[in-house]
DNA sequence: CGTAAGCTTGAATGTCATCAACTGAAGTGG
DNA sequence: CCACTTCAGTTGATGACATTCAAGCTTACG
């Protein structure tokens, strides 16, 4: 049975010594840091506040004066149009954090809301900057998240604009495995993916119903199965030539393609 | 007859003293500039460079050396998939130029290339740097350009997942209509859009064909009219009801809107 | 055990894609 | 100077993919 407890996630360093917190790692997948910047993040994130899915973490219009770090749980930047339909424009998992450059824009042009129970750690403004100032490392890092980021986004609009509906949720699957990977969150065969198929639907553009039926054709074809909250790739390789998925993108290095 | 010639953009400064320069009036419509400023501005921007349509100024794969900024015409991000389909992900008109951050990634995950022909300002790196290191009012403007840049991705996010063919054309009519405005490019009742419905249609991610039927519909309903690469806005309220276009994202606060 | 909410399944509809033939404008060469 | 080519845009017919609506089926929960 697949474990899809974040227990898993939060047992003692492993032997090698690497750190289990996400953000650590996410970052270490893009640069190098300094035992002393490992230190600080490690500072920075703990005590997180756990939240229920579906509440808002940040709402358009607001004002923001912080930043969340998501420790668990995914989360999403979302809009929602007048006639009620919703699209989520990006996941927060576990080692992303909304908004650094939250004191320049004045108001949010968007939401950004829990898809599933999440883990929190809300950063103030003043430690935001007191970390770019004095810890060059970290910036760099930070600045290279962020430039993933929107290469990530980038990668959405091709999804939506120029791909059908099993492969945008394919692509989707191949890009959730590196990311979650990089941030210690997936097993090699698959990863808790604790959201509903309406959340994938606003996704990807389609229905829930089609969302769905695709979902069944996946598993039918053993490229995938869910269950519980958990999705196992049964096939990869066959999983990203559907989706003709090249991480590139993502600037893993080749440190967690593998 | 609308004015479709570059050369209406050319001519000496208005009575008020403002600058033609797209760069300098897409900056000031997002932040103040000092006199010092715009003098080193117009200085970088001076002698461009014409390139033909369909020209890569970098492609995917390439390691860049220096960042392009467009003083006239269209180019645009794009990618190719393995069948030959082709998804724009971004325009670029005057005032844009690519990847700032061009030093911190390895190499291109997509490519940027010429819609029209472009009159183009190459600014290498050293540049670069002595710029944001040196004129922190010029750094600011830049990096809140960018953060636009985002949220127009992600509003092209929306467009592709929830809006229909006719609700996308012209969406993206709506918000070329104020981007341009910005930088000096459009006029209060249209402007030149010198891209064929080809292009349009891997900007939507819809077939010519259909992006041809929709173009034809949106002219008999008398909201916009298109010819010899001139876009005319008939009913800009319609235009803007259809597609249910909400400026905010553009952070241009309420300098261009009106 | 009963209710509600979400997932599944089926059938009908609609939007957009595909294919192919036609039109028209622009450029080329005899 | 005019037929010829070419290519972009148009139009129509057909079909695929995804939506919509609705009914049955689980599952979770009180």
């Amino acid at each position: 049975m697949p474990q899809a407890s974040d227990d898993l996630y939060k047992a003692a360093p492993p032997g090698d010594g690497r750190s289990t917190n996400p953000l650590i790692l996410k970052l270490e997948s893009l640069a190098t840091l300094a035992d002393e910047d490992r230190a600080v993040l490690e500072q920075i994130s703990a005590n997180p506040q756990v939240i229920e899915p579906g509440i808002d973490l940040i709402s358009v219009g607001d004002k923001p004066d912080g930043v969340y770090l998501i420790m668990d749980g995914i989360a999403c930047r979302y809009t929602l149009r007048a006639n009620g339909a919703r699209q989520i424009m990006a996941y927060l998992i576990p080692g992303d954090y909304c908004d650094l450059d939250v004191a320049l824009l004045a108001r949010m042009d968007h939401s950004i809301g829990t898809l599933a129970t999440c883990k929190v750690v809300r950063i103030d403004l003043a430690t935001i900057l007191e970390l770019l100032r004095h810890h060059p490392g970290i910036a760099h890092a930070l600045r290279l998240a962020t430039l993933v980021d929107e290469a990530t986004l980038r990668e959405w609009v091709v999804n939506l604009g120029r791909r059908s509906a099993p492969e945008r949720i394919a692509h989707l699957m191949c890009e959730l495995l590196l990311r979650l990977r990089a941030a210690g969150h997936a097993a090699d065969e698959g990863y808790p993916l604790p959201i509903t198929p309406n959340d994938l639907a606003d996704t990807t553009g389609l229905t829930t119903v089609h969302v769905n039926r695709t979902l069944a054709d996946l598993q039918r074809q053993g490229l995938i199965a869910m269950s519980g909250g958990y999705l196992r790739i049964l096939d990869r390789a066959r999983l990203e030539a559907l989706a003709e998925f090249r991480p590139e993108y993502l600037h893993l290095g080749g440190r967690v393609a593998a």
